[in-house]
DNA sequence: TACATTACTGACTTCTTGGTCAGTAATGGC
DNA sequence: GCCATTACTGACCAAGAAGTCAGTAATGTA
């Protein structure tokens, strides 16, 4: 990242500053947190002074804001894109999903925005709306209309789809915060495509080995 | 909180203040971060000035350990101890550990101890090394040993523990910061009951509806 | 090569906040 | 009531980081 401003010791390249810079911002915010990070070494990070940060960011707030709206949009209309194409059973969906949040998003630097976002929203309460609204929100959505199509087509059992869309998402979205926070010191890390696996598992068949028993149980309850 | 110091100038309680401090501190960096807070307001927020606090706490980052290792322990030795004694099926005994966990710590002011760990470990890697093997581990294991339990007594499908209770945990733990971060700007918050409720469901048994196809499945995999 | 433009720099200012300490007043012993 | 002790206060200090701007040098044009 900064080899190329060490190489020629002033360089004017206009219109690759701001990714740049974002891309920086984005890796030490999402280390050390907001408060926590000195726009110094954003600006060095991204191989250029202060004052020139300054010239494409008004505020240390602004570079945070456009950190947090950059990139995350696209990956999840990539999804939506996805989805509505989708010819396949929902169970294969709901794979596809889970498995292409991890790829593009929760396995990437953009899968600390997450982490972000938790913990600074209080400080950030329109930001934080912002990315409830339009990220977290329409996320989940795709994934409730996934579970509504395997019910629609009798290939999952009836459930609240709203609360079951967040439970299938937590998993991952809790995986991709650990990896970003405890990634450091955890001594023996998860390994993310068997975790993803064995989530997989457990979604579509729960941890109950007495088939008979359950189904019976589901009878009843959808009775009673 | 600030009541009493308000009523009376000053009072010497030299037993409640670290508390109260402690209270006032657990309340703060959950809400701005570990940066954000200042020792100032957390002096206030604890009825005294900031001087007092010094009295009890060598420095800001010693308040911030003391605020992580407080109460966190004693919960957690309260569920072990729990687990320990447990008659019931193992089945019964995963539900009386997350609706615990849940009830004692997640919907809790400790609860947002989790988040501040996130947000702040890289931060604070010792801090962290303590918490995650005292703290997350010791909790992990509980979570395993009761699938391990429902193994055994083949109430549970076989399958890898440690993993698995990463993603039991996971969605309480999720919706714990969730909760802590998006508090204040979800219009709609969850409903921790039913979540949790539909949590265990899925757990329990799955999305997937055609029980004969799941059984089989099952049965094919383990013999190949 | 000379000039005009402007992307870029880094020392400087200002403000915030962690941490200190000389002084104050609440309390207990006599 | 008087004194000794000490919990407590808040003005102060020093460090550090956000934000500024007069100056510098890279680039395009002739």
């Amino acid at each position: 990242m900064g080899e190329a401003a060490e190489s020629r010791r002033r360089s004017r390249r206009k219109t690759e500053r701001p990714a740049e810079l974002l891309a920086a911002a984005l890796e030490l915010f999402v280390e050390h947190g907001y408060a926590a990070t000195r726009l110094e070494d954003v600006a060095r990070a991204a191989g250029v002074s202060k004052g020139t940060l300054y010239l494409y960011f008004d505020s240390k707030e602004a570079l945070f804001k456009a950190v947090v709206r950059e990139g995350i949009v696209s990956a999840l209309e990539c999804g939506e894109r996805l989805a509505a194409a989708y010819q396949g059973s929902a169970r294969a969906l709901l794979e596809e999903l889970l498995v292409g949040w991890w790829d593009l998003i929760g396995s990437r630097k953009i899968g600390g925005i997450p982490k972000l976002m938790f913990s600074e929203c209080r400080n950030f309460p329109e930001l934080c709306r912002f990315y409830f609204e339009e990220v977290t929100r329409r996320g989940l959505r795709l994934i409730a209309a996934a579970l509504q199509r395997g019910i629609d087509e009798g290939e999952f059992r009836d459930m609240d789809v709203e609360l079951s869309a967040q439970l299938v998402w937590a998993p991952e979205a809790f995986l991709s915060l650990w990896q970003h926070a405890y990634g450091a010191c955890d001594p023996r890390p998860v390994d993310a495509s068997a975790y993803i696996r064995q989530h997989l598992e457990l979604l579509l068949h729960g941890v109950l080995r007495d088939t008979a028993a359950r189904s019976v149980q589901g009878r009843a309850k959808e009775t009673a």
